[in-house]
DNA sequence: GTGAAAGCGCTAACAG
DNA sequence: CTGTTAGCGCTTTCAC
């Protein structure tokens, strides 16, 4: 760490004082300078913003926050940054907001409810002037207390008919509904599922169940793969259901990343797709129409979610009334090569 | 927002001072109770977090960052969070930082120099406890800032003899060369490289064109691709390089994400891979492996760089020596069937 | 258009 | 082990 700089002031920060006095005025028309440029004289704000630069001030936003009792920060859950679902949600809040004065602080709560709880007793502190929820909030005390602040809270990438404040969802439900009438149509008979099987998972597997049931099918196998999920799950899991099913004509994953791994492991064992067993996964990433054979999905519209979910907050951190709070987002299923028999 | 709980007062937040009340003690108490826990005498502390439970209280963090001095926050910049290759360093992390009493804010630079020093300004205010970088920062002027604040830096994914703090990166050039290298022994002779060609790109290109010199090869052309990558963008640099190189036999993509997109181009147009044209990637994505083709790679560890770093860090932070302040992590060549012929 | 005084909520420093 | 006092750096409020 050693510089050839000419160090300031080891110990002391530089402070509006401090620019005030190079730039011949009080303090608190530095800060106007600043925050309310139109407040100050052209002339003296010109002045102000030299000697910042020549002192290299940088605001203390835990000063300037306590003081005027506003946050700039917005906090944003998301189970898990890796996952690419939410990455691109993740990018549509980024892009919402960009430009405005907000700072978006990230939080990765893991898909444990309990770390959910411990981490928002992290957040806020911090008074954030918006929460972003990837995914609902599940504890009764974490939305309680969200409540209690009377801050906007925009939910996402879930449902429930009792948001703390706004929500810009889509059904899971309906999601699998759609893929169990698409794979009842098909004729399919030997149906497994893969993937979460509690929260979204199970709404899931509720509506697939739903679907099937319209023509008289049934899913034979539910194989929970809760944890981590990447590529390779998906060929262990495709090895682990033909194991235990082992005439199963069709499978139905809860994410494409489950769904590309076993058309990848389908081909490594020399089982063809979608002839002998149909694939088919959920959320519509990116990549789905070019792997081999094209993936059929759920699309969900991911980072105009995310994008939406920003302006919406947005809005409402500006004082703007939000016409319709609860958004439910359409999905569709896209029908392609995976499971055309 | 209209709940049937006791809503505290609407407009005043719970502070010690009310704690302290209830909890018949006075402020400084509360705070050392739950600051620091040993300080207190176990029935008091008891009796403080019961109130604390009761009023619901909060601690302001600008308040007590303020009044202390310390900083919780742990800033990191990553260039974008869709990437997959940052996003397992993220994963590290968040990884090493779990369970430690820092918030991290991550903020997105999107590849840009400009925005990347504009973001520093709005992250700094928040005089965070240290700072992250995917990649080594750029602009001299925000180099010079973190160096006078004196705060554990680290840099990440990149290289540099001078680093503001820590680096803990790998060589792109090394990554290059091994290709090159690779792309000699293999006997191609027109061979083009597509991808990033500024900062860590050109570091690759030139390692490339070192390793390839070697065997009195050389880069036939070069296909830049500065922007967002997905797997789509394989598809058509494949088609472009085809189109501007019809007797191309080698490419070698700065990213993984390409080359998957080439390998699934390729066999859209019905080019055999590696016969025809062989194809490699760079930083050994989970599924480059199961890729079929499978794919010839440069391995980086970008999950155990983003650990090391965030440990690394926290020794700094816990005020112990880093003895190694500046780590070079190994990279290696994953010479799989892409390139196999 | 600018300034003086006051205080946001907390915790460091010093006492006891 | 607990309390008193003061002040972190800023911006609100009120004044001119």
């Amino acid at each position: 760490m050693e510089s050839g700089e000419k160090r300031r002031r080891p110990n002391r920060p530089v402070r509006v004082e401090d620019v005030a006095r190079v730039a011949g005025v009080s303090p608190i028309t530095v800060s106007r300078a600043l925050s309310y440029p139109d407040k100050v004289k052209e002339e003296t704000r010109a002045r102000i913003l030299e000697a910042v630069a020549q002192t290299g001030y940088v605001v203390n936003r835990f000063a300037s926050s306590l003081r005027s009792g506003r946050s700039n920060v917005i906090s944003v859950f998301v189970s898990s940054l890796m996952n690419p679902h939410f990455a691109s949600s993740m990018q549509g809040i980024l892009d919402a907001f960009e430009g405005s004065p907000y700072q978006l602080m990230f939080a990765q709560t893991g898909y444990s409810e309990q770390f959910e709880a411990d981490l928002l007793e992290t957040v806020l502190p911090f008074r954030p002037a918006g929460v972003v929820f990837t995914g609902v909030i599940r504890s009764d005390k974490s939305r309680e207390a969200l409540q209690q602040l009377a801050i906007p809270v925009i939910e996402m990438w879930g449902y429930r008919p009792d948001p703390i404040d706004m929500l810009l969802g889509f059904s899971n439900h309906e999601g699998g509904r759609l893929m169990g009438e698409h794979f009842g149509q098909k004729g399919f008979r030997r149906i497994a599922y893969s993937g979460h099987t509690i929260e979204r998972g199970a709404e899931r597997i509720a509506g697939f169940r739903e679907g099937l049931a319209r023509h008289d099918a049934t899913i034979n196998l539910i194989h929970p793969m809760e944890g981590t999920r990447r590529i390779a799950d998906g060929i262990d899991a495709f090895r682990d259901i033909r194991a235990q099913l082992p005439d199963v004509d069709a499978i139905f994953f809860g994410t494409d990343i489950l769904a590309t791994g076993a058309v990848l492991g389908a081909e490594k064992m020399g089982v063809e797709v979608p002839r002998e067993v149909a694939i088919a996964g959920f959320g519509g990433l990116d990549y789905t129409p070019h792997v081999r054979p094209s993936l059929t999905t759920i699309h969900v519209s991911g980072y105009e979610m995310g994008r939406d979910a920003g302006r919406m907050l947005l809005r409402r951190l500006n004082g703007e009334r939000v016409d319709k709070p609860v958004v439910q987002q359409p999905i569709s299923l896209e029908a392609r090569d995976s499971t055309n028999r």
